[in-house]
DNA sequence: CTGAAAGCGCTAACAT
DNA sequence: ATGTTAGCGCTTTCAG
C-alpha cells in the first residue's frame, strides 16, 4: 500500500514563502513576535498551497494533540443503543462537544470504558497513552470514580466531571440536579398536589441523592410530609415499575409522582394504566431527561429537560482554556428547566377517589 | 502548564527487556522474525511497564494512524440532533463502528462536512491532513459527491461509500433498498392489497430511486398498475404530508402507503387522522429507517428496519483490511429487515369506503 | 523579530 | 533473528 506522507509540509510552506520553519510555526500557532508583513506573506502561502498542519506532527513535538477525550460507560451506553429506545445523551454529548471543539480546532473522541472492571485505571491509561488527548470529559458514573479521577490528576490531564458536584481535581459541573427537581415538585405543588411521590435513581449515581434533596427541600417548604413517599430505582423500566407499584400500593396513594428517568416514568404510566388511573385526571407525572420519547407517550410527559449540550460544551470550552488559564475551583452548574407537556393536571379535591 | 511527554515509551521497554527498539516494535506489531522467547521477554517487559504505543509516533513514522473517519452530513446530522426526535442514525454508525474498531486497535471519530458547500474539498481536506485517518466512511449524500470520492481516490485513502451502488472507487455499500421496498410492498400485497401508494425521497439520494424500483417491481411482478402511485418527498414531515395528501386525494385512493422515512411516514399517519381514516383499517403504512419513534406512534408503524449498524462494521472491517488485501470491487449489499407492528392489516374487501 | 539545531516516539530500510 | 541509522512534521530550546 506504501507509506502515505503528509501531502503539504511546514516545509513546503517555509521554501515558498522563503522563510524559516520556524516563522511558519509561529503563524499557524498565532504567537506574538511576527511582523505583520511576514505574517501575512507566510498566511498567503498557506492558504495558497492548501496547508493543514498534522495534529501527530504537532503532538510529537510536545505540543497539543487537539483532541478532547470523552469517557462513557460502556455497558450502558452500548445498551442504550441497542436497545433504541431513543435515548439521545450520547447524540446530545456530540452537539453540544462536537460543534465546541471544532470552533477551536480540536476534535471529540468519545470512549467505552467499563467502570466496574477491575482493569479501569489499564483501560483508561491505555486510551490516553495511545491518544494523548490535551483533555477528558468523565460522564457519570465516571465522574466520581476515584480510580479514574486519581489516574488523570495524577498524569497532569484535565478533565471535567459531568454529573458531580465533589469537590476534587478537575473541574466539576452539573446539571442542576437539586434545582430541577425543585422546579418539578414546585410545578406540581401549584397544582394543588400535596401528596407528591418520588422515585429516586441508583445510590451509584451521586445526582441521584441530589435530585431527592430538591425534592425533599420543596416538600418542606411547603410544608407537606414526604416520608415513605420516596422509592428507588435503577433508571430502567422494571425497577421503575416496582418502585411505582409501592407508591401506589400506599393507603393514601400520591396523587402525583416525580420519575428520576423517563424509563422510570414510562413505568409509572404503564401501572397507572394497569390499575385504571388515569393520568394526568388521577395522577401527574413528571419525568426527568425528556428524552424524545417523552414526547410520543399517550399522554405525553411533563418532563426535566437536562441541559446536556450546553453543559458539555461548557465542559470543552473549559478544558481548552485550562491550557492558559487555571481551570474553575467552584462547582459549575447548568440547570435545566420543566417541560409542562400532558401527564401533568390539578390535583383533584381530596377524598375524590 | 509544561509539556506532557509519554510516561512510559519503547525506550523504556527495549532498556527494560535488553533489547534494541526494533526488536519491540517487531512485538508491538506482530511481526514474523522474532523468537518465542524474545518475543515473550519483550511482552512481560511491556506489560509491567504497562507500555501503550503513542499513535502519533506510530503515524510520524509512517505507519498507521489507527483512525477511521467517519463522514456525516453535517446540517442533517446537527438538525436531527437538535430536534430530538429519536433519530438514531448516528447511534447505529457508532454501535457499529466503534465496536469493530476497538477489536482492532483502532477509533473512530465523526467529522461533519458540509455537501453542499463549494469548500468541501478544502473541509475535508483539512480533516485529512489534520486526522490522517487509515480509512473514511462516507454516509449519504457524500457517499456519491464526485469531489469527495474523488479527493480520497487521489489520495489514496480507503474509503467506503454507504448507501450506493454506483460503481467507482472505493467500496460500495448498500442497505439492500430494492430488496427491502420489495419486502414492504410483498407484505402489503399478501394482505390483499393491491393500490399501494409510495412515497420516495428525494432524488439527490440515489436510495431513494432504488427503494421506489423495488416498489415497481413489486407491484409489476403482482400485476397490479403503479402510475400515478409514487409522489416524492424530502425525507421530512412537511414534504411527506404534501405527497400523501396527493396520495389520498386521488380519485382511487391507495389502501395502503409506503413512506420512504419515518417522519413521512408520521405525516401520513397524521394527515389520516386528520381525514378520519382509520390506520390500519382504512389505511396500510409502512415505514422506512425504524427509528425509535416508529414504536411509539399510535398505533406503532411496521417498518423496515435498516441495518445501520451491522454495515459500518462491515465497512469497518473492509477499510481496516484493504491495507493488506484489494478490497472487494463489487457492491455490498447488507440487507434489512421487516418489522411488522400495527400500522399494517388486511385490506378491507373492494368498495367497502 | 527571525533562524538553526535538537528531539519528540516510532518504524522502514538497511545492515549484521 | 536482531541491531543500527535515518527520518517522519512539527515545536521547543537557544542563537543571532
Amino acid at each position: 500500500m506504501g507509506r502515505r506522507r503528509q501531502s503539504v509540509t511546514i516545509k513546503h510552506v517555509a521554501a515558498d514563502a522563503g522563510v524559516s520553519l520556524q516563522t511558519v510555526s509561529r503563524v499557524i500557532n498565532n504567537e506574538p513576535n511576527v511582523r505583520p508583513a511576514m505574517k501575512e506573506r507566510v498566511q498567503a502561502s498557506i492558504d495558497k498551497l492548501g496547508y493543514v498542519p498534522s495534529i501527530a506532527a504537532q503532538r510529537m513535538s510536545g505540543s497539543r494533540s487537539y483532541l478532547i477525550l470523552a469517557i462513557n460507560d460502556r455497558d450502558m451506553t452500548i445498551a442504550d443503543w441497542r436497545a433504541r429506545e431513543g435515548r439521545d445523551w450520547v447524540d446530545q454529548m456530540l452537539l453540544g462537544g462536537m460543534l465546541t471543539c471544532a470552533k477551536h480546532g480540536y476534535r471529540m473522541l468519545i470512549e467505552l470504558v467499563d467502570t466496574h472492571s477491575d482493569h479501569v485505571e489499564r483501560e483508561l491509561g491505555a486510551a490516553i497513552a495511545a491518544l494523548q488527548p490535551d483533555g477528558v470529559i468523565l460522564t457519570p458514573p465516571h465522574s466520581e470514580n476515584p480510580q479514574i479521577t486519581g489516574l488523570l490528576a495524577k498524569r497532569q490531564i484535565p478533565f471535567a466531571r459531568i454529573g458531580t458536584t465533589e469537590k476534587g481535581p478537575g473541574i466539576a459541573l452539573t446539571m442542576g440536579d437539586k434545582f430541577n427537581a425543585q422546579l418539578a415538585t414546585d410545578h406540581l405543588i401549584e397544582l394543588g398536589h400535596e401528596r407528591i411521590g418520588f422515585i429516586a435513581g441508583p445510590e451509584e449515581f451521586s445526582l441521584s441523592d441530589r435530585r431527592m434533596n430538591g425534592w425533599i427541600e420543596a416538600m418542606d417548604n411547603a410544608g407537606f410530609a414526604h416520608d415513605g413517599l420516596a422509592q428507588r430505582g435503577d433508571f430502567g423500566f422494571e425497577t421503575g415499575m416496582e418502585a411505582a407499584r409501592k407508591l401506589l400500593d400506599l393507603p393514601d396513594r400520591p396523587t402525583a409522582i416525580i420519575a428520576s428517568s423517563d424509563q422510570m416514568a414510562l413505568a409509572t404510566l404503564e401501572l397507572a394504566r394497569k390499575r385504571g388511573l388515569d393520568v394526568p385526571r388521577d395522577l401527574s407525572l413528571v419525568s426527568f431527561d425528556n428524552s424524545p420519547i417523552a414526547r410520543f407517550t399517550q399522554p405525553p410527559l411533563t418532563a426535566v429537560d437536562q441541559p446536556i449540550s450546553d453543559t458539555i460544551s461548557r465542559a470543552v470550552e473549559l478544558l481548552i482554556r485550562s491550557r492558559d488559564e487555571a481551570p474553575p475551583a467552584d462547582v459549575i452548574s447548568v440547570h435545566g428547566e420543566l417541560v409542562v407537556r400532558g401527564s401533568t393536571a390539578r390535583a383533584r379535591a381530596r377524598g375524590a377517589d
